[in-house]
DNA sequence: GTGAAAGCGCTAACAG
DNA sequence: CTGTTAGCGCTTTCAC
């Protein structure tokens, strides 16, 4: 099917000129006369000649891509991620290559290889919630191919990381919900080997510590998923252990919390606060809307990006971790101040 | 930054054999002696060879990259196509190189450009609403390069298409919503040119004349996001103009709709029936939870994929339209029967 | 100012 | 059974 795409050979033939000619006048070298520049450009310009650009990456050891591994395209934090490395890469004229491991560690693994023999120039990745084995990671390195972390990180690598301040972000939530007059408040958790879910949790913890109020580890529960956090407010219901304020480690978790309590005509937030995570597309869509964390998905991509290409480009050796900015998002789940 | 990774002439020096034979030794040439086959692979598998991708694509002028254009990657439904994709592709070891056009035209032709220079071997693409000269694509064609579109199709243009029957659907909805017992419809929809968004159109226009119904322009609203769902609403309600059944042109205007009416205080199902159309994530979230058209856009992803590469492997030039089954997933935002 | 030659990593045709 | 050679498209010395 390929039929032939026009080379720089082809222009010289064509223009009884060497291939070395036409390469230096469509670079504009120094060298090369006016004319033949002229003829040139205006013959690549008529064919169409696009740079081929295996070949560049062959002779330069530059692929000008990167590769990035993700748990789930699907996921809308996760996208709008992507559509920020996107963004920067673009304008860096960078393409990306986006593999995702379906939450399954044995697939990140062959992304990596993946990738590595796709030759790109670095990776941006968030590992999968059970990746307990980083080696993978560590031979990419190796190869001298960068590598930068987002969101769910690895500890012990010693690598570039973007996040938030999961931590604070979950502290002033909890703290939010307290000074609005929850008294009764519960957190439903993620996994606790992902160390941004468990952050999230000390914070909500050290916020109820703080205040005052009596902790115990009841307080936390483990739900991380709409049908988890319907789930979980029905079992609560029935066993009258509803409380008047609600974190969650999510925004899905949040919005099947909340489906639940609607059905029960349990009133949001007069009798009920719901605090999110993510602040992700359906934070606005649920009813009433999503009180939730500004997780700044496309801005972790943005600057993901930055500092890969940053490496990629001037080979520094740094290694830094950036925290960006969170803010509360208050909508309708909540009551205000 | 990049140090070196190992190539088939490290492991020949290593072993004092030539180049082609560690390269027939890897790959079992039946020449080859076990012995030698034997030595190489060990060395290889300890030195962590991979073989590099980019000589191989320059080599056989194949890339094994699928390029992928479109409007949003934060699009639940882009996204669920794009997840489609990866895994077909996957199954095939190619790679998928992602771009967005961000709904404008003039990103597109430069993501062709991209693409093309990139030497992708075929592209997968959705185009922006705006779209009007498909020349770029034509160029795409011109050089070899196979093109599957889906969804957003491009009139005129002899290549491949991934769609469903939108209208057929739409006419489901409707027809389910008249079947429910509504008597005063009315539908969102999207822009005209687009030809998903004018065929939503018409099945809900035939759907009411086939069924003895008045119709007029009128019953036909401009709404395509959350933010215009809700405000029409309010504006409908204001002129006392509110339907007893609403068909929207997607999950989301069907959303926005919904949050207005919940804030009006006026009963879904029961006073007023909403059908939405994709079944994206947020179809379940909203409350009541949503009725709407399964639009299986990994299906669509993965048929896509099956096509484009069937056609690059097989150098077919058969033209085909696939048109995918949907589905009405009925919830809670309309009567039952 | 321009051409010839070598080489990026790999494969395949052609010799032995 | 294995080595030599050439070439994929392009850039980059080194000549002239």
């Amino acid at each position: 099917m390929k039929s032939h795409q026009v080379t720089i050979k082809d222009i010289a033939k064509i223009l009884g000129i060497s291939a070395s000619t036409v390469s230096r006048a469509l670079k504009d070298h120094p060298d090369i006369s006016f004319e033949t520049k002229k003829k040139v450009k205006e013959l690549a310009e008529e064919l169409k000649y696009k740079p081929n650009a295996i070949a560049l990456s062959l002779q330069s050891n530059k692929s000008h891509i990167i590769g990035i591994i993700v748990p789930q395209i699907v996921h809308h934090f996760f996208s709008t991620v992507i559509s920020g490395i996107e963004e920067y890469a673009g304008e860096k004229a960078y393409n990306i290559i986006i593999t995702q491991s379906n939450e399954n560690p044995e697939k990140e693994i062959s992304n990596c290889r993946t990738l590595l023999s796709g030759r790109v120039d670095g990776m941006i990745v968030s590992r999968t919630k059970d990746t307990e084995n980083f080696d993978h990671f560590r031979n990419v390195l190796g190869t001298g191919t960068p590598i930068v972390f987002f969101d769910r990180t690895c500890h012990g690598i010693k690598t570039d990381k973007v996040v938030i301040d999961d931590y604070k972000a979950a502290y002033e939530a909890t703290e939010y919900l307290i000074k609005t007059g929850c008294r009764n408040l519960l957190h439903f958790s993620g996994p606790e080997n992902l160390k941004i879910t468990s952050k999230r949790m000390w914070g909500f913890a050290d916020a109820l510590k703080k205040n005052h109020f009596p902790f115990n580890e009841d307080l936390i529960i483990k739900a991380d998923s709409f049908e988890e956090g319907r789930k979980m407010i029905f079992k609560l219901h029935k066993e009258n252990k509803l409380p008047d304020g609600l974190f969650t480690v999510n925004d899905m978790t949040a919005a099947g919390a909340m489906s639940a309590l609607n059905e029960l005509k349990i009133k949001i937030p007069e009798e009920i606060s719901v605090f999110g995570f993510t602040n992700g597309a359906i934070s606005k869509i649920t009813s009433p809307s999503l009180s939730t964390v500004e997780q700044n998905g496309h801005l972790m991509g943005y600057t993901a990006a930055e500092i890969l290409i940053n490496k990629i480009e001037n080979e520094t050796h740094e290694v830094l971790t950036k925290i960006l900015p969170t803010k509360l998002i208050i909508r309708n789940s909540t009551r205000h101040l």
